[in-house]
RNA sequence: GGUCUGGUAGUUCAGUUGGUUAGAAUACCUGCCUGUCACGCAGGGGGUCGCGGGUUCGAGUCCCGUCCAGACCGCCA
């Protein structure tokens, strides 16, 4: 028996009894009459005295050799501490040692195994088992289980089931790049792994299953960013006989019953935006709406005057930055900087103050008047005390960049609290989006969409115009789960496959399985993904999903633990009947 | 594919205008220490300044290239 308790177990009721425990050795501290060791494993730390005195010669002697991350055993008797520590539940007391067994020596960590370790990003990840020891990282991942077990409980409740679908399936050129495996018993083919296992679930729905969840890895082949991974996992949902109401109503008590469970959060009913409305009011399809600071468009009362920039925009919109009339001269050039750079791309930016006495000093005074800029802070809710920030251009990417700005301020406000919650559903999203490079529409949520009733026809005039009954659910200003209610006969989805720019053929070849099943007696469906990654971070307060991945990939999508990818030797890649042609430089 | 930031001791970082033997903290090692718990005290070891090239009497510092890491844009149905 290596223990029978863990080193965050026993208190001042246990002292007296006889204790066998194991772990790690988080820190020795020498006195020469004693020797004090912190003892750690997953439950706490528990500190052992091996006294001159009262321990054994030789155990003293050995737990002089001991280092840093040692895995040892031991016997002794739960003592009273004669000067407790009241930062650990473990403080009041601490192990006689009476015998000691080293398990496994070990090396010196490359960084301290400490909550505030001295260790960079690089070297923990590349030692990912040693990072997992500290208990920011371990309680990331045991935050993570608590969800994904919450999820299950909440959705067996609801009458969800669980299944499993294939990671080998094959490759379809919409969307995301996918990730390939040859196939060796199938020479030149390949299997793709799914993005999301859409079609299966839409199949399943068929077999009659009904309502199927599935915590499940998907795999894509873009680049990475904080919250973004090529693997990742999603909570995949999908129910039959339902609309969309029906949809946003049990995801929305799952959110709910997730919120009050891990945070003891309770929140009214979520508020239900349009895609238009959070474009033109946030100028962003996942708005942050813990803070205000909404857009005001000024198109209407800027015109009239002979600045040239405003009256050629296609949009003029500003919004108010709380106290900004107090920035100097200084900070507004730097924040107009900000704005210019190429990741934002805003050409400038006309800035308002609305000073304490209710006058107003605008960067285009020589164009506008006190009662013009007064209609501009009524435009953007500005107070007094604010700052107006005024960006022009076409509409799209003055949104985006406003939409930036807005982001960025609020960070730098701290309005972005990490322990408050601001879920809704932004729903009517388009079901087309045009591609600008290649001019073509493509499925804006993904193909198997439905559009709203009666907007069919809009496809052939208006494409960009048509909405579909799709919806996400964003958290933070981040977008954790969306889903849409499908198209499920074939006819219909025939029709969007062309619109897709599908040949016919093509839909055949690649989406023919679930067109076939669509005239097996298709049900009425739809369903919903979360992100779980996404989802987990944010409940844990946090922007980056790394640490909630117990064995993330970097920034370029290696694996720098195993380092992964690597390149094949020759007797596999003959037995795939793969060549490969490197470029020059490896 | 692009923009920006960084790479100096095991680790985290400082290093001024290009100028002596490249520093600090921490970790590590040795010794001391009769209640430590961020223990303390004294001493010690530890450097391919990412890599390659260039400018210069002289490069951690300037220039070019390259690799690596991070953030972002494009991309991510």
């Amino acid at each position: 028996m290596y223990r029978n308790h863990t080193c965050g177990a026993l208190r001042a009721s246990n002292i007296n009894t006889e204790v066998t425990l194991s772990g790690w050795v988080q820190k020795t501290r020498d006195k020469g009459f004693m020797i004090w060791v912190d003892l750690r494993d997953r439950y706490g730390i528990t500190q052992l005295i091996f006294d001159a005195d009262r321990t054994p010669k030789e155990v003293v002697e050995k737990a002089k050799t001991l280092g840093r991350e040692f895995v040892i055993q031991i016997k002794g008797k739960v003592i009273e501490r004669e000067s407790k520590n009241g930062n650990i539940p473990t403080g009041d007391i601490e192990i006689l040692v009476q015998e000691l067994e080293i398990l496994n020596a070990a090396k010196l960590p490359p960084f301290t195994i400490e909550d505030e370790t001295d260790g960079g990003e690089d070297i923990r990840m590349k030692y990912r088992y040693l990072d997992i020891r500290r208990n920011p990282v371990k309680e990331s991942l045991v935050f993570r289980s608590q969800v994904t077990m919450e999820v299950r409980n909440f959705l067996a409740q609801e009458g969800f089931i669980e299944v499993e679908t294939p990671y080998l399936i094959k490759s379809t050129p919409e969307g995301a790049r996918d990730f390939v495996v040859p196939s060796r018993m199938n020479e030149g083919q390949f299997y793709a792994l799914p993005q999301s296992p859409q079609t299966f679930k839409q199949l399943l729905m068929v077999g009659g299953l009904d309502k199927y969840f599935q915590i499940v890895k998907c795999f894509r082949d873009e680049d990475l960013r904080a919250d973004r991974q090529p693997e990742f996992t999603q909570i995949d949902c999908e129910m039959s006989f339902v609309e969309q109401e029906d949809i946003l109503n049990v995801f929305e008590k799952l959110t709910k019953y997730l919120l009050k469970k891990l945070h003891n959060f309770e929140i009214e009913n979520f508020p239900r935006i349009t895609y238009d409305y959070a474009m033109k009011t946030y100028g962003n399809d996942k708005p942050d709406i813990r803070f205000g600071m909404e857009f005001g468009e000024l198109n209407t009362v800027v015109k009239h005057k002979d600045f040239k920039v405003f009256n050629e925009a296609e949009l003029v919109v500003g919004i108010a930055v709380p106290g900004g009339a107090s920035y100097t001269r200084k900070e507004i050039d730097k924040l107009i900087d900000w704005v210019k750079r190429p990741q934002v791309g805003a050409l400038g930016m006309v800035y308002v103050k609305c000073n304490e006495d209710g006058s107003f000093k605008s960067s285009v005074d020589k164009f506008y008047d006190q009662d013009d800029l007064a209609k501009w802070a009524e435009a953007t809710g500005a107070k007094t005390g604010d700052l107006i920030c005024v960006l022009s251009g076409p509409t799209n990417k003055v949104r985006a960049q406003l939409s930036a700005l807005r982001m960025e301020l609020a960070e730098r406000l701290g309005l972005r609290k990490p322990k408050e919650f601001a879920p809704l559903w932004v729903i009517d999203f388009p079901l087309l989006e045009l591609d600008e490079e290649t001019g073509h529409y493509h499925a804006m949520h993904h193909p198997f969409t439905s559009p709203k009733p009666g907007q069919m026809e809009l496809l052939d005039t208006e494409p960009g115009e048509v909405k579909a009954n799709a919806y996400d659910l964003v958290l933070n200003g981040n977008e954790i789960g969306g889903g849409s209610i499908r198209i499920y006969d074939k006819e219909t989805q025939s029709i969007m496959f062309k619109h897709l720019g599908f040949t016919k053929e093509e839909a055949e070849e690649q989406f023919g399985f679930l067109m076939d099943a669509f005239e097996y007696g298709a049900p009425p469906h739809g369903g919903l993904a979360f992100g779980l990654d996404r989802l987990v971070a944010i409940l844990g307060g946090q922007e980056t999903i790394r640490d909630f991945i117990a064995f993330p990939k970097n920034n370029s999508g290696r694996d720098v633990m195993i380092d992964a990818p690597a390149y094949l030797n020759e007797n596999q890649l003959k037995e795939l009947n793969i060549r490969l042609q490197l470029s020059d430089n490896k």
